[in-house]
DNA sequence: AACTCTAGAGAGTGTCACTATCCAATGTCG
DNA sequence: CGACATTGGATAGTGACACTCTCTAGAGTT
């Protein structure tokens, strides 16, 4: 198909697809000449990810491209391409070397062990300083339990993942790392709501 | 203190902090002058939380002034400042009239009753169709644990919510609701990170 | 008197994700 | 065959956003 039709079918613009091809986000086609060239439906599948991971993922450009090369990369390990997933998502813009202590006992009471610079431990430790910065610092209990719960997610995101080829797993996990962190979001909202129309019953 | 004092003690620069004041996230200092204001520790407060909720918070400036107008409306009930966060809060580019059928079936299954035009159930909804449109589509068992796992985390949000006073509580609600989404992302970051760990040895 | 600081307003900056325009070279259709 | 649309590729422009700079007149300080 050229590039009218892949853009039809995905309803990106083509200015948008040329810009994404510029952009290192997707393969270029095959060209059959100097002036046309043939993309197939790997491209349209592509180019749907590509669109999950800029708009619903909230990755920019030159992340979506880390995460897409560690996709397209065969001889990743499954463990390497959550690594680099990671890496590309936005952390929380790490100023100075931030106060690892509380988010190190997390991970010590849990037992959990991770790499000794690990984007998430520096983003953990972030999101803890701007939460003492605006006066509201959690307690070890509350944190406990909301790592009891990530613990659980954690542990069935890993579990499912396919085992089949290696780059159906490294795909999984690059998809659903990214694009299951808005549905628990949601998913959390949802509950603070029912529960706050429970407690709080006069205000609906 | 003058405003180059809340810059310095804050560490924001004099020129953000008059930005501030006019996009109206920061109130007006007292003028004792034409060309003199005084402002006090409750602005240092302001700042820094104005400061999380742009930052780690990840809100727009429009955003940050409609949480912070809830924060400021002294006669905001607990359940409607809940509801004014979350709809202060980027939830997925609703496109369209999204599906919301799964996203329902979740909460009917877990007993959970929200608003009909909850912007969380709307971001649900988003997030599930962008997952559908990346090729994977999540199951409902899996998303049964995770509105499990969530709804551990929303109780909990919500019974912590003090009982002073209506500010306290309001302001409590904003800065959790807010300020905890990083931190829970980060920690099912570090469960993956370790589960990963367990799973594929080899990898590291 | 010299100097520094201020409030307030307007304009400028850098980044980002597109989006529009051009060009020559093909294709396609009648 | 020829009119017309489309393409790849390159360059430049756009609009939103969060600052950041500059300017002015006035006020406090030394």
């Amino acid at each position: 198909m050229q590039i009218s039709e892949l853009a039809r079918r995905t309803g990106v613009p083509v200015a948008t697809v040329k810009y994404y091809l510029r952009e290192g986000l997707l393969p270029q086609g095959e060209l059959t000449g100097a002036t046309r060239a043939r993309y197939g439906e790997d491209h349209v599948e592509r180019l749907r990810l590509v669109r999950a991971l800029l708009g619903p993922g909230g990755l920019s450009v030159a992340r979506a491209r880390a995460v897409l090369a560690a996709v397209d990369t065969p001889d990743t390990s499954v463990h390497a391409a959550l690594g680099a997933a990671h890496r590309a998502l936005p952390g929380v813009g790490a100023e100075g070397p931030a106060d690892l202590e509380q988010a190190r006992s997390v991970l010590r009471r849990r037992g959990w062990r991770v790499a000794e610079d690990s984007p998430a431990l520096v983003a953990l430790a972030g999101a803890l300083e701007a939460l003492r910065a605006a006066g509201a610092a959690p307690t070890d209990e509350l944190l406990d339990r909301y790592a009891e719960a990530a613990g659980r997610i954690g542990e069935q995101d890993v579990a499912e993942v396919p085992t089949g080829s290696v780059a159906e797993a490294v795909r999984f996990v690059v998809v659903n790392t990214v694009l299951l962190e808005p549905v628990l979001l949601a998913l959390r909202r949802l509950a603070q709501e029912d529960a706050s129309r429970r407690r709080f019953p006069g205000d609906c």
